[in-house]
DNA sequence: ATTTACTTACCGAGTACTCGCTCGGTTATT
DNA sequence: AATAACCGAGCGAGTACTCGGTAAGTAAAT
């Protein structure tokens, strides 16, 4: 714990108790991103990285230990401001959850970087079980699994979603359509229209699901 | 052209006109599949995949003579064999087509290896365009989703498929469905049960897009 | 108001190691 | 005699990370 917020001038809305190293911090988590999605975790330099800040080697080590501790640093950052954007962890009932996910998905059409980023550590962290973001790739599977299994579950109880449905399969379903079209748009991000295939997808699913009415 | 076979002995089955340096580069190309499979193409490093040959470096480059030619020549030969296993090329119109897959995902459920060679590659490919194995990824999806979009066409012809399919459509979200489960599955094995999601997504579809009975 | 004590934010130089790849040569096969 | 199949040694570049230091800022004590 450290006291720092009564200082003489509290009228100014300043960056709030961080010094100004945060905000280092926040350009090194930006430019860390970029080259961890181009190149995965291994393929990707400290120093590269470093000279994308205007720093040394060192220098950026001061703030990230290690190349581990920089890549969690960077997926727990993108993980919070996601969950701070869409609010994962509102109820959303039934179809709506998966309506939901159609709009992240037209979002992230428009930031490839992510998208590479998640992509390539997911891959990484899938294949070799002792890659530094094994932990993360498992729980976030968990976590958004889990989520929208919870989210049909409530569809099933208020009868919107037939009772029959194994929710977390079609969770698991959902979210492997997203990351293979991910792959397939960012090969060929022309031809492959992610958003539009996703809709289609979600909206036959959607209607699967969904009680017939008698 | 080599004129090899006309030894002193041609009784003999011999593996064929290859001398013996081919036995030895097939070695090499499942030793090194491992490899890559396991670390990705910046990860894994000719020393490693030389020692589990046993030979040296140089050795092994005497065969491939760069690490891309080694890579793309393992894919190469993976592709090879499975065309010649599954033949990819024939037709098979209409749903068929579609259940030929769950087959296949259930084949590869037995070979992690071989899943983990393709997602770790196709990921990598995809998020950086200079990949040696860019064009090997692209024109897999082609052939992949031209074959099997074409296999639905017949089916539309011949009467069984609704005729307002977009066949392009489902043949991409079919692979992205592929590679999207395998990414959880190699996570977490025993909780996911790829080709039972798989067969219940071929299903669905199938349903879906089959003429219905009047 | 100034000194003292401490922390933060860095950098230059270097460590020990690995990387893909080459060169010059030897051995085995045909 | 010719070719294929190697290997030992080594090159230049890159790797993550460490060491020892400096300069600046901050907080409390005087």
């Amino acid at each position: 714990m450290r006291k720092i917020g009564d200082m003489s001038n509290p009228g100014r809305p300043q960056p709030r108790s961080q010094p100004r190293g945060q905000a280092r911090k926040e350009h090194i988590l930006a430019v860390a991103l970029k080259i961890f999605a181009e190149n995965g975790y291994r393929g990707a330099s400290i120093a590269e990285i470093a000279e994308g800040c205007g720093l040394s080697q060192p220098g950026l080590l001061h703030h990230f230990p290690t190349k581990a501790d920089l890549l969690t640093a960077v997926l727990e950052y993108r993980d919070r401001l996601d969950a701070e954007k869409f609010h994962v962890d509102d109820p959303t009932p039934g179809t709506a959850a998966l309506r939901h996910y159609v709009n992240i998905v037209e979002h992230n059409a428009h930031l490839p970087g992510l998208v590479k980023l998640f992509a390539i550590v997911t891959s990484e962290a899938a294949v070799n079980p002792a890659h530094p973001a094994r932990d993360w790739a498992v729980g976030r599977y968990e976590k958004l699994i889990g989520g929208l299994a919870a989210n049909l579950r409530l569809g099933v109880e208020d009868g919107s979603i037939r009772a029959d449905v194994d929710t977390t399969a079609v969770a698991r379903l959902v979210f492997s359509m997203m990351d293979g079209l991910q792959l397939q748009w960012l090969l060929n991000p022309d031809r492959v229209d992610m958003p539009g295939l996703f809709r289609t997808f979600i909206d036959e699913l959607t209607t699967e699901i969904t009680t017939p009415d008698r």
